[in-house]
RNA sequence: AGAGAGGUGGCCGAGUGGUCGAAGGCGCACGCCUGGAAAGUGUGUAUAUCCCAAAAGGAUAUCAAGGGUUCGAAUCCCUUCCUCUCUGCCA
């Protein structure tokens, strides 16, 4: 959500940002909420001077009566009729302004970052960086990793299917093992860069959906369970960034660095295709998530520290991988600039979305009241950022595929004592 | 899930209709005292919004959340959430 108060001081800026995405009608946008705001400044205004002059009666009466003076405190008494009923309606006339108003900026997404890209498609995706090696050609074995998973046995969409839904497999032995290798692996490398390991719940509530930014934006996107008013999370970044809302951090506890393993559940409505067979596209899949709270003027580096540790791992595990940065018409509803890694799937022959890490500046910090305080008890609006390090499924189909060999698909070094193992085999 | 007890400031804890944003203590900050420290002592110490160019200052709201009764609510009533104890159920 954006802050009013920076939206008034940088009008133009907000207006750019918003054409950016596209956003044609930005300035018009903008100036309701100019208006609205201003409307709510006045209401409050009036209502703090009824509420004011009511208080000053209401001791008077007070006083009254204990003097013994009964007549004068009756009297006294049939004057606060009115302010009452004045104050119930600019009550109700202030707090439909202030709903209009956090309706209006609940909507409005994130100023792009002056680096983001223009765009309005993946086209305009900008490369910064390529390749750790170069890209395999695959001679002999070249078969895509949904059919090397069955040559193999490791994963079984099949049960699946049956236990769950198309989009929910079981992964089997070694494969098994892969997933529960990898997820150690990972958090281990994170914990190694600082990050604190915690375990968070997998079900939020709307408050958390709206704290992040998923709600209202990605309602559809959610496992809902309406009985009990959960959300399934998307990504652990919901219940890791929330952790934190509404709580004022003093600076020196600066930076906080969380990291996680989840399974994420989303539910992907109308974006299957040929293109996503396999481990493309799932509807339950594990990651491990770093999470940063940081000081407002230290954000860009934090990113880029985010991005070097995703880049170590995906270079670890000798995979060829590219990274993006999203244009503006790509880029998340909350993030000021992400950053996309992709890893090269050599029999699919196609790049594969496998993190994607991104800084949201104030954006979340705002709906989430998440503030820091400096050494002089200043209060600001905390930086907050995020990045998968790693989505394990793609990483696995890149790994499978890249790998094969007649009879045997080999695991990266970094994995075996993993494992246990350092390749799989029929 | 049932029965009971609770939820007050950074923490502990008093407060059952008026002068209570809230006693007292702890913690923290600054000062005094000291050769230095401890002890002692004094002062200060919430958040949001509005008014104000800003500071100072003022106003309003906030005692889990929301609603109600009342001229007036931390205090009474209703709903929801959460915590603890016992019982049940389960891993």
């Amino acid at each position: 959500m954006l802050p009013v108060s920076e939206i008034e001081e940088n009008f133009e800026r907000f207006v750019n940002g918003l054409g950016k995405r596209g956003i044609e009608s930005g300035e018009t946008i903008l100036k309701e909420v100019l208006a609205k705001d201003k409307l709510r400044k006045k209401l409050q205004g009036k209502l703090d001077e009824v509420l004011h002059e009511s208080n000053i009666l209401s001791k008077e009466i007070g006083k009254l009566f204990q003097q013994g003076k009964k007549e004068e405190a009756e009297e006294a008494k049939n004057k606060t009729g009115r302010l009452k009923e004045e104050s119930k309606e600019l009550n109700s006339e202030l707090s439909n302004v202030q709903n209009d108003l956090s309706g209006m900026l609940f909507n409005i997404p994130n100023i792009p970052h002056e680096s983001v890209p223009k765009g309005s498609s993946e086209e305009a995706n900008e490369i910064i960086k390529d390749f750790n090696k170069a890209i395999p050609e695959l001679k002999g074995s070249k078969k895509p990793h949904w059919e090397l998973i069955e040559e193999y046995d490791i994963i079984d969409f099949e049960s699946g299917s049956k236990v769950a839904g198309a989009g929910f497999p079981f992964y089997k032995g070694k494969g098994a093992r892969l997933v529960r290798g990898m997820i150690n692996y990972f958090l281990d490398e994170a914990a190694n860069a600082g990050y604190n390991e915690v375990h968070p719940p997998i079900m939020i509530n709307e408050a958390s959906g709206y704290g992040t930014g998923q709600l209202p934006d990605k309602e559809g996107q959610m496992y809902h369970i309406e009985a009990d008013g959960f959300y399934m999370i998307p990504t652990a970044e919901v219940p890791i960034t929330n952790m934190y809302r509404d709580e004022i951090i003093p600076v020196d506890k600066l930076p906080l660095k969380n990291t996680g393993h989840t399974p994420c559940f989303r539910r992907e409505a109308g974006s299957w295709g040929t293109h996503v067979r396999g481990l493309n596209r799932l509807h339950q899949f594990d990651k491990v998530e770093i999470v940063q709270v940081v000081d407002p003027g230290k954000s860009y580096q934090a990113l880029d520290e985010m991005v070097s540790h995703v880049e170590t791992l995906i270079k670890s595990l000798e995979l060829p991988y590219r990274i993006l940065r999203l244009c503006a018409g790509d880029l998340g509803f909350a993030s000021a600039l992400t950053y996309d890694f992709e890893v090269y799937a050599a029999a699919q022959e196609r790049w594969l979305e496998v993190s994607s890490v991104s800084n949201f500046e104030t954006y979340q910090s705002n709906r989430l009241k998440l503030r820091i305080k400096n050494k002089e008890g200043k209060k600001a609006l905390a930086h907050t950022l995020n990045g998968s390090a790693l989505a394990l499924p793609r990483i696995m189909a890149a790994l499978l595929e890249n790998n094969q060999a007649e009879g045997s698909i080999k695991m990266p070094k970094v994995l075996h004592s993993y494992l246990g193992f350092s390749e799989i085999t029929k």
